[in-house]
DNA sequence: ACTAAAATATACCGATTGGTATAAAAAGAA
DNA sequence: TTCTTTTTATACCAATCGGTATATTTTAGT
């Protein structure tokens, strides 16, 4: 049972969740959703209790969207540093993978829900917690590793490591230039230089 | 003659600037701006071809209020290196300058701009290309006073110290955590460091 | 094929949206 | 003061907002 009930509802997220990133909480009305998807307001909540449910699930599937790609492109490697060095590379590649959900899930509704949705914010909090804490470790394990110095303090490391990519990101997408985070890459290789023994 | 209605324009614009800067241009209403005010629709519009028109003379006020106090405290410096380490102790107390108009407009304004009104947009654009504008001149200056490497590439630095501070911004106003921005300004200090001769 | 349940469509709700026409009030010039 | 212009308030507009009750259709189990 609820076979279609769940495809239908993979759908409506996965079609709502570039609008929501673009236009926001408010810029995103319901006759949006349903012109998008094709289906009525009898259906959308049929599946989603409101608008806010909505969000909350536009915001995860484009979080996970990005977080999954990561975590694939880091897999097959072994040492932690090259781990680090193949995130920055990633970012290299970032507008290219998420220029049609509308840039970064992270800025976009970090910035639309701060003032207006406490709880929306509470879950872009959330998920910046755990990507930094993401980053720590793998600094933390190129220490285990020995591939980094271990007077290098992880956490305010990954701190501005994150910081400096969020920057980057917002620049480029903003002046739509990609070559902001190129520059800002090329300057967080040349840190990730200076943590190594 | 006009004494009157300029005095009230320019109330409606402060009144309504901290408005635009925390909810978007979609997240503000009519009312909101009528409510906050105490004015009625009709004064608004008399004094206001749109609500378009507004969001316009909002953001200008916000971006001009930060940039004449960052003017007002970099003027009696004479030292362009002084002026550069002046601008970044700025930030240090950037949140507190501006929590009272809720964050930087830049980011606000642009991500809030983005896929929702181009015109917009492209004034955030234009501010930031004056303010990067404005510090790459800062180091050239500081290059012909001597006090920065004539090999340092003044256009790319300004560019990293613009997005480093987006970035650092948008971190501390979204994690309401005003570490984020300290730390930031000690790296900046560093690489300012690195640049002297 | 038949039936019960789940999912979707239709039609509607009151409230609010940005905007306007016009009337009342306030201001400025003489 | 009187008159004209500017400014503000009132009352309204069609359109849209998020949301819901109910009818219809589709699905799944037998």
């Amino acid at each position: 049972m609820n076979g279609k009930a769940e495809q239908t509802t993979r759908f409506i997220i996965s079609t709502v969740a570039p609008i929501f990133n673009k236009n926001g909480y408010y810029g995103t009305s319901m006759s949006d959703i349903t012109a998008a998807t094709g289906l009525t307001k009898g259906a959308i909540y049929g599946n989603f209790k409101n608008k806010e449910d909505l969000a909350f699930a536009a915001l995860e599937f484009n979080v996970d969207l990005v977080v999954e790609k990561i975590k694939s492109e880091l897999a097959p490697i072994e040492s932690p540093l090259a781990q680090l060095r193949k995130l920055i590379s990633f970012y290299r590649r970032y507008r290219h993978y998420t220029i049609d959900i509308g840039g970064c899930p992270i800025i976009n509704i970090g910035v639309d829900a701060n003032h207006q949705n406490s709880e929306l914010l509470g879950r872009v909090q959330d998920v910046i917690q755990k990507l930094q804490y993401y980053i720590e470790k793998m600094i933390r394990n190129a220490q285990e590793a020995g591939e980094i110095k271990l007077e290098i303090d992880a956490h305010a490391e990954s701190r501005s490591f994150f910081a400096l990519i969020e920057g980057s990101i917002f620049m480029t997408v903003t002046m739509n230039d990609d070559t902001y985070i190129q520059q800002m890459m090329n300057l967080l290789d040349k840190q990730v230089d200076q943590m190594t023994v």
